[in-house]
DNA sequence: ATCATCTCGATCAGCTTAGTCGAGAAAGGC
DNA sequence: GCCTTTCTCGACTAAGCTGATCGAGATGAT
């Protein structure tokens, strides 16, 4: 599953929303600019991720998003599955499989395709948006020490 | 990187061969039917694994394919990359990629999609045919035992 | 009122996926 | 030499997905 650029964008701002969090709402606009997303694209994206209760909106003037949840416990694993269904690396791992293979049950390809799924929703499922902001606030610091004194 | 349904009756088709290895030209007809594979799809997926060195065939009458590489030095990883092209989670992790994203340096998720394809690399390059084929083997004793008496 | 902002559904071009098809070329048996 | 069986090659297609864009409306602050 290579992971859409409608869900990259939607971490993306998700990601802008956490570094924001407790500030209130953040414009779409603003979150566009900073994150390189298409504006318009963008408001598909957040409305969506407002159905899943990631967000909350306020509209008019001053208006904007802001995130629902603590970004201590909200992983991208669930935001991933949210935007592009199961975290599988093939249709008939998912549940959601219509058409399961003619090979059900004697396929011994499914220990590997299950392995692969663990593997990945084990790094999706432990990296948080807290944990990323932190990074990049690391990050910054490594880079600038000089600003800090 | 979800596996397509292409690559997948690839790896199986590449399975058989490794069960067959050594027993001369195999024809795509009992390919197709032993492994579920539409025929005419299949000769399309065999033609391009042909261009790649994997199986080699002949013509005519008692024709058919088979493996050119030893099962055991043939990971399921190279055959996945082969098809479907690098295995990355995202575009931008992929050296093909045209369009590099505008945050090129500093996107946080960077590592994060990194440690992904690490993992799902480490399971499919580690997995050869030879052992796919020896896991059916012992799937295979383990449930006639009674047969073998 | 007005302006900035979110909201909602429709629309769209281009690409990918999963196949299918027909005509041809080679190898072996008779 | 002919016939059958098999691979070979390129073209073709229908359907669905991706990555957007657009216009008109609803809402809230000033």
């Amino acid at each position: 599953m290579s992971v859409s650029q409608k869900c990259q964008y939607g971490l993306r701002a998700l990601f802008h929303l956490a570094k924001t969090y407790g500030q209130g709402p953040i414009k779409i606009a603003d979150i566009a600019e900073k994150q390189a997303i298409p504006k318009r694209f963008l408001e598909v994206i957040l409305s969506q991720l407002k159905q899943g209760g990631f967000v909350s909106s306020v509209r008019g003037n001053e208006g904007g998003y802001m995130l629902e949840r603590d970004p201590e416990s909200l992983a991208v694993g669930e935001i991933i599955r949210f935007v592009e269904g199961p975290l599988a690396p093939v249709g008939c791992l998912s549940s959601e499989d219509k058409t399961p293979c003619p090979l059900t049950g004697r396929c011994i390809f499914m220990p590997m395709w299950q392995r692969v799924r663990e593997v990945v929703e084990d790094v999706y499922d432990n990296t948080t948006f807290l944990a990323l902001v932190e990074q990049e606030r690391e990050l910054v610091e490594q880079y600038v020490p000089q600003y800090a004194i």
